[in-house]
DNA sequence: CTAGGTTCCGTACCAGAGTACGGAGTCAAT
DNA sequence: ATTGACTCCGTACTCTGGTACGGAACCTAG
């Protein structure tokens, strides 16, 4: 069980030193006890390899499109006895997920269009406007 | 050729009467001339068929992920001569795209793992942190 | 011609997700 | 023992994309 210092979290995690601390506050992520080695102050934090696996969590729920304070909820869910609420907030987020999907190869099309269109060598106006008009909701 | 008042602009386009008005400051829907039918005062603003498609460009522009900047400029390149550009534009956004509809499907993967994993009657916790650690990015 | 609903405009505010700053404390190496 | 890097902490600021507010002007129906 390796230790870290914030910014070896941080480097593993792929964010910011200050996104961890901001992730601390909004209660993602822990706190851990201050430990000195030296046993003079009162030491600073130390974060292990479940800090890692939480921070990735994090990050890849993020991806899925969950606010941080969804993903607050989550985490506090995990290993908890609730699976009723998390599935149905799986369930809600898959559904969403599956529109934006939907969305986004909509308006890739229409981006395959607008480029096409805009790349023919026919000199004259190349209409941006118009190459998106072809149902794109 | 019709005409609509801004309240007929906004149903039309599907957003509210605010957010055209916070399109036309930065510059992506433009402010037509007040026009009175009375002849008496400054009149208000009439909008046409053109502004009702800016607009639903505007909407799908950012369903492809541009920002109001890039669509601004997209704007102002429509019907231009820039088809270099505007292909780049389009090319870049396209390559993003293509990243972002793979990863919200990885996600989708990991989203349906933890559905699977907390739709098990076996009573006991519900792993959630584990459910995505499927080499999810 | 007056009442009410709209429009116009500037300015202010909001939420989400960070990012930056400044000062004090701590740690490791020289 | 001191220097330089890193940590801790609170507070403040950023950016994006809107929303809301309040007063004045305008327009339409009764």
């Amino acid at each position: 069980m390796k230790v870290r210092t914030i910014a070896g979290l941080a480097r593993e995690g792929g964010v910011g030193v200050e996104t961890i601390r901001f992730y601390q506050r909004r209660g993602l992520m822990p706190k851990p006890e201050r430990w000195s080695s030296s046993g003079v102050g009162e030491g600073i934090r130390r974060y292990g390899d479940e800090d890692v696996r939480r921070l990735k969590f994090i990050r890849s729920a993020q991806t899925a499109g969950f606010t941080l304070e969804q993903i607050r909820e989550l985490l506090s869910l995990d290993a908890g006895e609730d699976r009723e609420r998390a599935r149905a907030l799986a369930a809600e987020r898959l559904e969403a997920l599956d529109r934006t999907i939907a969305d986004l190869e909509q308006a890739r099309a229409g981006l395959r269009r607008l480029a096409g269109a805009c790349a023919s060598k026919a000199a004259g106006p190349c209409p941006i406007i118009a190459a998106f008009q072809g149902e794109a909701a």
